[in-house]
RNA sequence: GGGCGCAUAGCUCAGUUGGUUAGAGCGCUACAUUCACAUUGUAGAGGCCAUAGGUUCAAAUCCUAUUGCGCCCACCA
């Protein structure tokens, strides 16, 4: 039987079979269930033009693996899929894809353009899902949603109508950041704030009626064209006297006054700062506040307009160098200094944002977040880490309106209607048949759309179709994203569920960290360091990838990659299949009926059988509590660790030469099956694989139920003994290769020397293993055995282990390293003699610490007894 | 300017409420191949837990300061 199966395990024979297998028998479907409880994860939706990066890989891994621990855990468990349509990100490929037939969008005009959207969205948008699929997610895919889906869409009217019609919704003109490449507007969140090396250009404007100037500092010198005043601090005695003097603005030769405001600071710059209301949100507060112009002097695409005389239709930074040039010319450039400064860029092109009046609609957030920030201070609303919890109240605390309408075409247009005759706006779910103020029947909507974000806040809710299914899997259990969209996404999920369903949207939400390149540079195309994982994916294996990832990623830290990694995770799987291998060579279907708690009971199990399931219960456990809490880390090398060094190194090493034992068989084959389920989350398409190949009950591995912690098999006494038959199965292992005696070792006698009857006969019991193992032909065990001159010894706390080798061994040498150990284990026991003479310690420390701190010392006393008997003995 | 994170083996990092001898993976050294697995096994070397104070019977772990690196937020032109 062995022979039929590969010595290499071969991902790509066993996952795409599997999972089509799970998907035809609709494994993955979750329906509401009165006896179940349900356990529900919304996937943060994809954009539709994404394809498949590591953090998708990392995020979506985390997800399958709570979903199908909690399915079988016996959770109705639902992973609710779908994609985003992504406004500006959709808008900005489709356009990319129809200049290649030298067409731009309003060579299209609207209609023609979003057909076009929806046809790449049918070719292409798909591609993720794929890739999804091929991750091994299992989300209920007969539920895909898609963020313009009719009934989505419907729900983004109804929201937004809703607040309209509450007073949170409201229009006007205000300062906004712009991207002039995209040519819409952009949220606060939305621009990107980086610092870059700029320089502080300080200008002259001269007075009306005097030759005299007065300077001042900027960043932008372009702006200067749409400058309505100049600002000082009334308190600066500097410039107390001019206030209230007229200016010429150079180049437009506008007359502008000198006005004072306590926000102009006089430390910065010259103190005087020059006002542009309609190009700079502190400006445009002063220009309200003072009743200034506003004049703007871009056009949308970021060139200068014809307020902008001279320099109109240039570009604005070859504007800003022109600018410069001319105010050279003319002696009113004062000084230029280098300057940091920190400007926002468009978070899908990265072009500079501009600073931008113009008229948009916004939400009110402050009433929104009041009740969000409730719900994360009770509690009913937690983050893990917890360390978010703060990032996401400083941010609700000091949350600012919402500007949500964007100048693209792609997405859900605004539903406001206007009636061309008298221009009311009418807020409405559906166009409306005539106006209701003046009856007039010429109405034309709003040509804006939403932010994506505005759609996307409803998902926890909005993508359930049905009452019952709300009901029963809302509010959902976990969330689990990237910290990068808490703003974007989570707070206002948060807010939005708040409203409009008076219920909080999820109970945890998981922040992982953010997948970086071995230098620690994030993951991006421009940078050239991505690794694909479908790369991975072909070169590894998906249980592989998922394995590796998971195992490197420590609750919240980002996470460092390389290729090599995944080696781990492919290693890992091969492993197991060798061991599976192993264990398929003694095919007994009948091991599958014995049952395992009755066999135990009996308790005539050997100590090897019930140091395992021991240990087995002891990683369940553990494995249990770090799942829990979001460690999945730590539950992934607990699972590592026990199957790799406790069942493979040491189980099944010691039961191999006795693997015709009934008890041996059974033990090995129920370990393997329970191990399987506890890593199916893990590694779903291995553990069906093997898991088909065993003996087994049902049709998958998926709908087998998680192994029920048997507490009172786990016996820490019994692990301890078998630590000690470890150790002495080590200490000869290490004594051979330290003699260099590989071979030679075989014909001689090893002697340890127990210091009691009971200690010697329970490691007598076990000398067959220890002979195994260490590969020794002669071994005797007695209470007391004298050392006999050259013979090389080791000891090790109670006992001491002997190999005669008259005149091959120089006894100095022994006697030399014994003294270090002597002298170690001395200073050991002074300190803890030292610590256990300290009153403080005893009347402090808990009485367990203090217990084992006296053993600790009993043993350490019998340990240089130990030594000291064999040094006498070796003189 | 404010906030957060990180500093532990040659490298990349774990170390959960303070409590045995600080762990893993990779790398390194030596040995092992008719054995389920060389994608392997056995053994080994390698740590002043960033620095300086403090709290405590006890500190990698808690507190304070310092240094270095990284991230996020913010309207100083």
């Amino acid at each position: 039987m062995i022979d039929e199966i590969p010595k290499q395990y071969n991902p790509k024979d066993v996952e795409d079979k599997w999972y089509k297998f799970w998907e035809e028998n609709k494994l993955f479907s979750a329906k509401p269930s009165i006896s179940k409880k349900p356990f529900c994860i919304v996937i943060p939706p994809p954009n539709v033009t994404g394809i498949l990066h590591m953090g998708h890989a990392l995020n979506n891994t985390i997800q399958d693996i709570l979903i199908r621990y909690q399915r079988m855990k016996g959770f109705e468990a639902l992973w609710m899929p779908g994609t985003d349509h992504a406004g500006i990100a959709t808008q900005n490929v489709v356009e990319k894809s129809i200049a290649k037939e030298n067409l731009k969008r309003q060579d299209l005009g609207r209609d023609k353009f979003i057909q076009r959207v929806w046809e790449w969205k049918e070719q292409y948008g798909s591609t993720i899902i794929h890739q999804l699929k091929k991750l091994g997610s299992s989300c209920d895919w007969q539920r895909l949603r898609f963020t313009m889906d009719k009934e989505y869409s419907q729900a983004v009217r109804e929201v937004f109508v809703w607040l309209y019609e509450k007073g949170l919704i409201y229009r006007g003109s205000y300062i906004i950041n712009w991207c002039p490449r995209c040519q819409t507007a952009l949220s606060d969140e939305e621009a990107a704030h980086r610092t870059l090396q700029g320089n502080l250009y300080y200008l002259k404007y001269p007075f009306k009626d005097s030759k005299e100037f007065i300077v001042v500092a900027t960043t932008r010198p372009e702006t200067m064209l749409g400058d309505t005043a100049v600002a000082v601090n009334p308190k600066d005695k500097r410039y107390k006297k001019l206030i209230g003097k007229t200016l010429i603005l150079p180049l437009v030769n506008r007359q502008i006054k000198i006005i004072a405001d306590s926000m102009v600071d006089m430390k910065f710059g010259s103190g005087a700062v020059k006002v542009t209301p309609a190009h700079d949100p502190n400006d445009y507060a002063l220009g309200k506040k003072h009743n200034l112009e506003f004049i703007n002097v871009m056009h949308p695409d970021g060139r200068m307009n014809t307020l902008a005389g001279d320099y109109r239709d240039m570009d604005r930074f070859e504007a800003r160098e022109v600018i410069l040039e001319d105010l050279k010319e003319q002696g009113l450039l004062q000084k230029v200094e280098p300057h940091q400064l920190s400007a926002g860029h468009c978070y899908r092109c990265h072009t500079i944002v501009e600073p931008y009046l113009s008229e948009q609609w916004f939400v009110k957030m402050k009433p929104l977040a009041g009740p969000a920030i409730e719900a994360v201070k009770k509690g009913k609303i937690k983050f893990y880490p917890k360390r978010w919890t703060k990032v996401y109240l400083n941010w609700m605390e000091n949350i600012q309106d919402w500007c949500i309408s964007r100048q693209i075409w792609w997405g859900h247009r605004i539903p406001v209607y206007y009636c061309r005759k008298c221009n009311e706006p009418i807020v409405s779910k559906a166009k409306p048949a005539s106006c209701l103020k003046c009856k007039g029947q010429d109405i034309y909507q709003d040509e804006d759309v939403l932010d994506t974000w505005f759609s996307s806040w409803l998902w926890p809710f909005a993508t359930f179709k049905n009452q019952e299914d709300l009901k029963y899997f809302y509010p959902t259990s976990t969330l689990v994203t990237a910290p990068e969209i808490i703003f974007f996404w989570v707070a206002r999920m948060i807010m939005a569920s708040l409203e409009f369903m008076r219920e909080i949207p999820f109970k945890d939400v998981y922040i992982h960290g953010t997948v970086r390149d071995i230098e620690g540079k994030k993951m991006s195309k421009s940078l050239g360091n991505i690794i694909d994982p479908l790369d991975i994916i072909n070169e590894y294996g998906t249980d592989a990838l998922r394995f590796s990832l998971i195992s490197i990623t420590a609750q919240g830290q980002d996470v460092y990659l390389s290729k090599e990694r995944f080696e781990q995770g492919r290693n890992f799987a091969n492993k197991l299949w060798n061991a599976s291998r192993f264990i398929l060579m003694n095919p007994d279907a009948s091991v599958i009926k014995t049952d395992l708690c009755l066999l135990f009971k009996k308790d005539d199990l050997s100590l090897v059988n019930r140091w395992i399931l021991s240990r087995f219960y002891s990683t369940l456990k553990s494995v249990e509590k770090n799942l829990e809490k979001y460690q999945f880390n730590e539950a992934a090398n607990l699972v590592y660790g026990f199957f790799w060094h406790e069942f493979c190194d040491w189980y099944l090493e010691l039961i191999k030469s006795n693997i015709t034992d009934r008890h041996n068989q059974v033990v090995m084959y129920k370990i393997l099956e329970k191990f399987l389920r506890v890593l199916h989350p893990f590694m779903p398409f291995i553990t069906e694989e093997i898991w088909q190949k065993l003996p087994h009950e049902g049709s998958s591995i998926m709908l087998s139920s998680w192994p029920h912690i048997q507490e009172d098999i786990i016996d820490k006494k019994i692990e301890n003994q078998m630590n000690e038959v470890c150790e002495i199965i080590t200490t000869i292992r290490n004594m051979r290769s330290e003699l260099d005696l590989t071979s030679g070792l075989n014909n001689l006698e090893v002697k340890i020397s127990c210091v009691n009857k009971i200690k010697r006969a329970f490691i007598e019991a076990l000398s067959p293993d220890i002979k195994n193992l260490c590969r020794l032909s002669r071994l005797s065990v007695k209470d007391e055995y004298r050392i006999l001159k050259g013979e090389f010894v080791n000891v090790l706390k109670d006992m001491h282990i002997a190999i005669p080798l008259q005149g091959v061994i120089d006894i100095e040498k022994q006697i030399e390293k014994i003294n270090l150990k002597v002298q170690k284990t001395e200073a050991d026991l002074k300190s803890k003699q030292a610590m256990l003479a300290n009153k403080n310690f005893l009347k402090n420390a808990p009485v367990e610490i203090v217990e084992k701190e006296r053993e600790k010392l009993n043993s350490l006393k019998e340990e240089l007894k130990k030594l000291k008997g064999v040094k006498n003995g070796l003189r």
